[in-house]
RNA sequence: CGCGGGGUAGUGGAGUAGUACCAUGCGAGGCCCAUAACCUUGUGACGCCGGUGCAAAUCCGGCCCCCGCAACCA
């Protein structure tokens, strides 16, 4: 059976979830869902970011204790997952002790080769945020944007560093000839402007008073820690068993050798360039093979606006399914939201395409359908498509199927969706046609064909809204339809 | 001249030279099987200026505006 891997990316978790990683988690669970329907085996694996400095400094202002701290966060992450019916797999923490091994061991490959050394690091350090800053991310008196008026401090430590520049045109190859795909082209583009250019080696240690204590130790040197990216990164292999020791945990080896690489990591666009350059390079170094494709989407805004706490438009998802259910949120997410691009929330969008869309629509059409079946023709049984008498409808059914699969190879879950709801409108206008509500003699064929459309619309949304689709077919089989999405005043 | 992406009806999208498409919104009509649903029809757009072409949203040049870009970010 044919395997396929799929990961969300790793949020680091210092607050709520909102609305974007329910973007994320959807759409990972849209490819997990679609390719478990095609009969292959599958695994869907999210984690979390643990050792991030911003988790312990999140802690610390909440007063609580690290551990602790991202713990509770990362179960909210999980509820989330579980609240929009992602089914998740693996959920890798990455302050586990089996994630802690699995990283030392990928340092310990690319040390092997030859590519990690030390190195003084100098830059400018604000204490205020306790992070270093280059000098474009400052504002023009050359201050953090978040500590105003306070000016940044030179210093300087011995860190480790990776040989990225190594790796270049090596990456370049790999992109060009499509064995690292980056879905949609555009990201492609801005990745290869980006190796044009000639890479520096990157930091991958922080003192242990920098990372005050926290985070993944550097094996053999025990003032240091690994820089956030350089593990998190390995989230990917230590949630499938990279780091495993075959003597002790046999089946821990085997998970990782049937599993990896990933077939697609789905990922936001701020976190590119870890994933086209930084990545691959890490296990190019190691001898590991590399991902097959990156899938990279766009952010949510909400009224038009970038989210923030400060302007308090955070959009909350758990609220939202609480109020629409499941399925009208992963529609909107999947219908509304360009699944490449960026895309916008509003309370406002999101009920009118509740209303035109799922209850106008699809439900619509359920209901209208079923009430006919049951009037007029309710011995009919739907068994098999190819049943289906009317050729255009027919067609119109095959042709969708083919749109579909051809979506799904560029994760253009917009675009499936769309092609869907035109068997929605064409069988609307079919029954306006017909009229299969006065007595004729295609009556009853009509139908039955009307019903074949909407199994086949059921199976069509599996993927995409599970919940609906059981729901679907429960009904045809209870010959009782009841508002799968009632419509919102 | 830093690099990259982008500006198509009120809104969200499609469209890499040949009558500008889809959805939603708004107006009118129709139907009555259905969730005030559904069907038909009208309304309404290619940021600006110039160039190449028989023909440009699409190619070229200039300008304006928006978004992202190395160590936090789905």
């Amino acid at each position: 059976m044919k395997k396929f891997y799929v990961t969300t990316a790793i949020p680091y978790v210092n607050a709520r979830p909102h609305i974007g990683h329910a973007l994320e988690f959807v759409q990972a669970d849209v490819i997990a869902r679609f390719h478990r329907l095609k009969g292959e085996e599958v695994l869907l694996l999210s984690g979390s970011d643990e050792n991030a400095l911003k988790n312990v400094q999140a802690a610390e202002k909440a007063g609580v204790p690290v551990q602790k701290f991202i713990d509770e966060n990362a179960k909210l992450f999980q509820q989330l997952a579980g609240a929009l019916f992602v089914q998740l797999d693996v959920f890798q923490k990455g302050s586990s002790k089996a994630h802690h091994i699995s990283s030392q061991k990928l340092w310990d490959l690319c040390e092997k080769a030859g590519d990690i050394y030390k190195k003084e690091y100098e830059g400018l350090y604000c204490v205020g945020c306790e992070t270093f800053y280059t000098p474009d991310e400052l504002n023009e008196n050359g201050e953090c944007f978040e500590h105003p008026g306070k000016k940044l401090e030179k210093v300087s430590e011995e860190n480790y560093f990776f040989k990225l520049s190594r790796y270049q045109s090596q990456l370049v190859e790999l992109i060009e000839k499509g064995e690292l795909r980056i879905v949609p082209a555009e990201r492609k583009n801005e990745v290869f402007a980006f190796l044009k250019q000639p890479l520096e080696d990157i930091s991958i240690s922080r003192s242990n008073e920098r990372a005050k204590n926290w985070g993944v130790p550097v094996p053999g040197d025990e003032s240091q820690r690994m820089y956030v990216w350089f593990d998190a990164l390995n989230i990917y292999q230590s949630g499938i068993g990279f780091g495993s020791d075959p003597s002790a945990d046999e089946a821990g080896d085997a998970k990782y050798k049937k599993w990896w690489p990933a077939d697609v990591h789905v990922i936001g666009k701020g976190i590119i360039r870890f994933h086209a350059v930084y990545w691959p390079a890490f296990l190019l170094s190691a001898g590991l093979p590399l991902p097959k494709t990156l899938f990279v989407h766009g952010y949510v805004t909400a009224d038009g606006k970038k989210m923030s706490k400060s302007l308090g438009n955070v959009v909350d998802p758990f609220e939202l399914v609480d109020k629409y259910g499941v399925d009208a949120v992963r529609y909107f997410l999947l219908r509304e939201i360009p699944s490449a691009g960026d895309g916008d929330f509003s309370y406002e969008k999101f009920e009118t395409r509740y209303n035109a869309d799922l209850a106008g629509g699809l439900g619509n059409l359920v209901a209208r359908v079923l009430t006919l079946v049951d009037k007029i023709n309710p011995k009919f049984e739907a068994r098999n498509p190819k049943q289906i008498q009317n050729k255009k409808l027919q067609e119109i059914l095959n042709g969708t199927r083919q749109k579909v699969n051809d979506a799904f190879e560029e994760f253009r879950f917009n675009d499936a969706l769309i092609a869907i709801w035109e068997i929605i409108h064409f069988c609307d206008k079919y029954i306006d046609d017909k009229k299969p509500w006065v007595e004729s003699l295609e009556q009853k064929e009509v139908i039955g064909d009307l019903l074949l459309a909407i199994t086949e619309i059921g199976e069509l949304i599996k993927p995409f809204l599970p919940e609906t689709a059981s729901k679907i077919q429960k009904q045809i089989q209870e010959h009782k339809s009841e508002a799968l999405f009632p419509r919102i005043a």
